[in-house]
DNA sequence: ACCTGAACACCGTTCAAGT
DNA sequence: ACCTGAACACCGTTCAAGT
């Protein structure tokens, strides 16, 4: 059997991409496998790999798609504020808003690791620094004094920080009880950071 | 065949917990499977399931012992210093020490996740909860006017900052092109949070 | 040319059968 | 009682064979 072409690669690829997004939100990363992917789209598991290289090949390019969505959310919110200290808190809870919205998709990004020895694509290194770039561009507002190595080390403390309050809390290892709420941490770490920042001239 | 009883169950518990150890670490989580940890103790694989419930059981396990390796590792660094700004602090670099160290052992305790709907055992939160614990009581001595409530959250935020530089820049996720040191990040997040939560007294 | 589906080498988990 | 090893239902990936 074979040869029916009701659609064109590009379209079976976005067919797959879409239906990933789809098992990945509703059951989350241990679900997502090939033969339920090519199912959803009505292919078997051999069409996938005309498509793509591998399993990681589709998981990179559903990550690249949800990099574009968040860098797409904060980019929104960072021309919202005019005032960069407040475009900063700002980009900080639209990061989490993202995380707890799109949690299963955000996980994603952070749960799939390349096998040992191979790198993230240049390309896809790319959107990641996208991102950071929304931030520093900000930090790089707010202390106009400062080098552009040390704006990019602030970053990287502060938006790590982030990321690592949301992280510990969605997966529910912060250590209380019950599932704890990152904003309120985020808040937190963001004024202090801040205004820590803002009254240290060294470092 | 059968009927060796050359260990008890305790011993084949712990030669098992020992082989996975060394697995993960030479060869990272993506090897560790249950067929590669029977062979390393010369048992098959029906062994491990007299003795674990099942692999989820066997990685919690694991995950137990090195919480218990990072605790004291703390603990430690926390006996060696009397003033709690420099407690703190030395916990931080402590934390990222171990992480770099230790760094498969450690992110297994990130990587893995049991099965949608189940949550993680009391016994083993109570693991969680003694490293934050340590975090806690510097911050509680640091300032000793902020309720319970606040230091907790505080500790929250510090420590998931902390946590969330070391993933990002182990797992090469910081945006810049090759592996980040994280060492400064934390020294610039702890410094300047410190300094913003002694200065500002609300929050 | 395009797609199938069977095959291969793996998984985690179970359990009848051996000693 | 203790352990085996074969079996089951899954994986990711490949590729000869069909239309």
């Amino acid at each position: 059997m074979a040869r029916r072409s009701d659609h064109s690669r590009e379209e079976i690829r976005a067919m797959a991409l879409a239906a990933a997004q789809q098992i990945v939100t509703e059951q989350g990363f241990a679900a997502l496998n090939a033969r339920k992917i090519a199912s959803a789209i009505g292919y078997t598991v051999g069409t996938l790999y005309l498509v793509f290289k591998n399993l990681d090949d589709l998981f990179l390019q559903l990550n690249a798609r949800t990099l574009d969505d968040l860098h797409a959310a904060l980019a929104d919110t960072a021309s919202a504020h005019a005032d960069c200290e407040q475009r900063l808190k700002a980009l900080a809870h639209a990061y989490v808003d993202f995380a707890c919205e799109h949690t299963q998709r955000w996980e994603l990004i952070f749960q799939h690791r390349l096998p040992p020895g191979e790198t993230l694509p240049q390309w896809y290194q790319v959107k990641i620094s996208a991102v950071f770039g929304l931030v520093e561009a900000a930090l790089a507002e707010l202390a106009p004094e400062r080098s552009s190595a040390q704006v990019a080390e602030a970053a990287r403390a502060l938006w790590g920080g982030v990321h690592g309050i949301c992280i510990l809390a969605l997966t529910n290892k912060l250590g209380v009880g019950g599932a704890t709420s990152p904003r309120a941490s985020v808040e937190s770490l963001v004024t202090h950071y801040l205004y820590g920042f803002r009254a240290l001239t060294g470092s």
